[in-house]
DNA sequence: TTGTATGCGTTATCAG
DNA sequence: CTGATAACGCATACAA
């Protein structure tokens, strides 16, 4: 008997409820009571069961509990470059506050491949998450219907496909486009270029067009340059191309902050283009690196912390939906600095 | 009975093993057969399996496998500051790897308070993770021990305490910080400064205590600033303090890159000082910053996908061990860039 | 190869 | 308030 206590202590496996209630000398259902919230238990018999617990190192198996539950706490993030400054920013938002709501964070890399993301979509029903967040990548309606189906709630987080089910939470695009617009047409530009990427979401799509579409209206001369990644590279090899030529422009919109800084670098570092004075650069995101002396980045500001907030509130509250829900919608907002001449 | 399936397939909720089973008519372990490697079944059985589960839109419950298994396949990855450039490195290797070798991720954001990492210790033991990573926090010996002793395998990255037990893996800082004395020395700097932080880390501590030993046995003046966290802002201030004293260092060694960053900010745009010419500055962690043209700096590489490999395959083989295990050490390799004067 | 029976660690239900 | 018992979904030893 105590031999085979002091075996369990050491011996390298996990401690029951069972052993629990035998040091305890109570039965498994009081240790299981002492560990769930508002379960009724006396507090003499609480007491013993939580020294015997702590002696022992007792935890609950929520492997277990979610077993019967039908409730893991488990939330997957879908996501493909969480080196990314930005996405890097929103995991850390959601794990910080889906732990303080009681859930773990489970985090798939969907990096690359196609067939990844639907990996990634079975990994999060393997372990029965209670919800899905997507980050990254365009999962087939398919699979969002089979997590749906199962109970699980899916959110999409910045990619407006046009599926109906999941719950969909973007940033106003094209109202920060078209003030991006705004800003480089105010400033005096008279012939801009919009710096995208050739892997670009929907929500990436959305800026470019909507910028686009201002500038026409408005009569003003645009180009589009999409050649690389949404990364730093991409927008450098941009620059070079951008403004090698015969009549440059003397407002740019980059899609990506990373895209802004990479043009920024290779604009005055390689061609010695004066900024704001002979070129005006507009970014969005707000990634840290937009702040730093070298960059001072004008650019729009996406409410991470605020999108965090209500996507786990979102997953807290369940409100199951069978309809087709228009997506949440945050403003970005502008962060002026020092890219963009004022006025 | 017909009605029976019927209501779960559209009923928002997890499908089990026996529907598939009865749906296939054969057993329900038949249908566990089918998806456990390595299990005979016959072919045309584990074809019918398959179209069933498939039909239905099964999954296995790796919960529930889990807890017979005794083998959750979870992972916890215990991290601070997922959204600093390094640690997002490291989070995005790991986690891909993991996930290649079959495992997935439960990421534990251990920011903020002290108690904080307990919590993260305490939630990896609920979910039966079968190993922790920590790469972030001082995690009290108690509760590493906890976590042994439920046989779980604990990987230390870059926090060298003299723990015993847990697989300490880290990088070779000693020599690296020598190395970057060596560095400014032939350079020709005569007058060093060290940029470390207020949060330290061993690691961080055991970089800036070699620097200045290499230093002080080659009779050059060193002093050391910290003030502040590991960050951009730091490393600017620590500038502006040590920039605008009488004799200025010519040669500086900061402790992490995203200082590094800060502080060549700071000394350029405010001091307009020219680097490497009037000032040599050298980083560690070699962080995607550090290559941009408004950096350029030289610093040391962590091999982040090594670590990453071995440390997977370290969860892999777990190889159980009581002794005191002597931690497996990584060059850190020398990137020249522009930010020291060449030979 | 297949099916039956048992157990993994929990929690919920129901008597007491 | 407490204890016995039946699930939860799955994998395996054993018998067929």
């Amino acid at each position: 008997m105590k031999q085979d206590k002091l075996d369990k202590s050491r011996g390298k496996s996990f401690v029951s409820a069972q052993q629990v209630a035998e040091r305890a000398g109570v039965s498994r259902s009081a240790v299981s009571r002492t560990f769930t919230d508002g379960a009724s238990v006396a507090p003499a018999t609480r007491k013993r069961v939580l020294q015997a617990a702590e002696e022992l190192g007792y935890t609950v198996n929520h492997l277990a509990r979610g077993l019967i539950r039908e409730k893991s706490n488990i939330v997957s993030l879908v996501v493909a470059d969480i080196n990314t400054p930005y996405q890097a920013k929103m995991t850390e938002a959601l794990t910080r506050r889906l732990q303080a709501a009681n859930k773990v964070a489970m985090i798939i890399n969907s990096s690359g491949e196609s067939t990844d993301v639907e990996m990634a979509l079975r990994q999060t029903l393997h372990y029965r998450a209670d919800a899905t967040i997507v980050l990254s990548g365009q999962p087939k309606a398919s699979l969002i219907e089979t997590c749906l189906n199962n109970g699980q709630h899916v959110i999409l987080i910045n990619r407006d496909d046009p599926v109906p089910g999941p719950v969909s939470v973007i940033v106003t695009n094209r109202a920060a486009a078209r003030q991006a617009f705004d800003m480089l047409e105010r400033a005096g530009c008279r012939k801009l270029a919009v710096i995208a990427s050739t892997v670009g979401s929907a929500s990436l799509a959305a800026r470019e067009k909507a910028f686009v579409a201002a500038a026409q209206s408005a009569n003003i001369d645009v180009s589009v340059s999409r050649l690389g990644p949404t990364a730093y590279a991409s927008g450098a090899e941009a620059a070079r191309q951008v403004l090698s030529g015969a009549d440059r422009p003397d407002g740019v919109f980059c899609v990506t902050d990373l895209l802004a800084c990479g043009f920024l670098d290779a604009a005055r570092n390689e061609f010695g283009i004066k900024i704001p004075d002979e070129l005006c650069v507009v970014g969005f995101d707000d990634i840290e690196q937009a702040g730093w002396s070298s960059y001072e980045l004008t650019t729009f500001r996406q409410p991470i912390e605020q999108i965090a907030e209500h996507v786990v509130d979102l997953i807290d509250h369940h409100t199951p939906v069978d309809a087709i829900q228009d997506p949440i919608r945050f403003q970005a907002e502008p962060v002026w600095r020092k890219s963009v001449r004022p006025r």
